[in-house]
DNA sequence: TGAAAAGTTGACTAAATGGACAGGTATTGA
DNA sequence: TCAATACCTGTCCATTTAGTCAACTTTTCA
């Protein structure tokens, strides 16, 4: 008693939430992981409950159902999502922009890539929960990016390609070191992806954007 | 009677297997999309069964089990693909090698859009149906075009770039416009892809990647 | 310290799932 | 026309699944 009261002491004063905080995010871990392998129906929240080490009954105490689940899984990838897109800023130079965009959309693939397939699975599954997201901020943002890059055309400081698909190219070659990582280890061979396997790609899809889109 | 023997006659004589061929033709058509949309684990035979139109019984008639329903369809799906490999050929020309095999992967997307979205499935998913498949031809077919490109920077054809991250940059680009719809479809605020954003689209990956990578 | 609140979980349920199978019908070639 | 074969499917079954619940323990704070 006195033993527990002591550890208690050390990881400071008990707070209420501060259980709930970190069961939460232990089964939200496991949660991103199945989901991501599975898919939202084919995962089970048993397993989920077996990874996370918790009872399944403990995951019912948390979250009203594996719907309920699964949205406070994509709502945390999103905001991770949100803070990339906005990595696009808009500095002087096309050059440093997409370099800087390429740059940190290549670390997101490194460091996150089970929010990755996350989001991949279901955009392939026909994004039938992300509806809302998608309708939102993000038609705006693309818009505003868009215009940008028109102006950098008519300034003639790149070439006049079709700026969607310059940022499609970027989101597809980037996101692909995560979503096809193990078609990528059997070409090239590989035990497993590096951080300068990844430095490696970055700047080889940045050499073939910049100097592709005319940017020098 | 006679009536139902005019139709067959019509319908060419019977020959044993045609009936097979159709039914399980018209089954592996729905298990496609829904193996496609929901992956191995999320699929079910009921659906299936339901989008077929057939009692679920008679999946069972042609296939053993799931798992040889799937694997069935995977069959149909990587032979498809295989096909579009060796569209990779090794004219004198880096420019129209590229060029073709641009072309050819992005009217795969096109034409086949749910045999893609399912080898992404698969390979997000760790690809665990798939190890047989990529460890036989597929290394091999790798290795060999990668010399090739070696060979085009020995010669000074092309720039210095890793001839794998060119071709994981054309794989990803066009599979994008197959696997990634919804997301396309909000950012462009399209209705639906047409046979002219897919050609539109093409014309900007081939750009990007033959001057990227200093092809002319 | 003690009562209220928060957290925990084993046992349960109803529905869905993959699959088996027997008894049927249609098709075939002789 | 007639067996033999291929094809079809309603019905059943064991298992898995998401979700419930009540009894329980731990934590909190006055």
């Amino acid at each position: 008693m006195a033993h527990l009261m002591t550890e208690s002491i050390l990881r400071g004063p008990y707070k209420p939430g501060r259980i709930r905080e970190q069961s939460r995010e232990l089964i939200l871990q496991a949660a991103e992981a199945e989901f991501a392998c599975h898919g939202f129906r084919g995962a089970t929240m048993q397993r989920i409950a077996e990874s996370a080490q918790v009872p399944k009954a403990n995951i019912h105490y948390y979250f009203s159902n594996k719907l309920g689940l699964y949205g406070a899984v994509l709502e945390n990838t999103l905001n991770l999502w949100d803070a990339i897109f906005n990595e696009l800023a808009s500095h002087d130079e096309p050059a440093d922009v997409l370099s800087c965009y390429i740059d940190a959309k290549m670390d997101f693939s490194r460091t996150h890539p089970t929010a990755s397939r996350l989001f991949a699975k279901e955009m392939i599954s026909g994004a039938p929960h992300l509806s809302a997201y998608l309708q939102q901020d993000y038609r705006l943002w693309f818009k505003q990016r868009m215009s940008i890059f028109e102006s950098w055309v008519a300034q003639g400081k790149m070439d006049d390609v079709e700026p969607a698909h310059v940022i499609f190219m970027i989101w597809a070659s980037t996101q692909y070191y995560a979503d096809f990582e193990p078609q990528i280890l059997i070409a090239t061979q590989t035990p497993r992806l590096t951080e300068q396997s990844f430095t490696s790609a970055a700047d080889s899809i940045k050499h073939i954007i910049l100097k592709g889109c005319g940017i020098c």
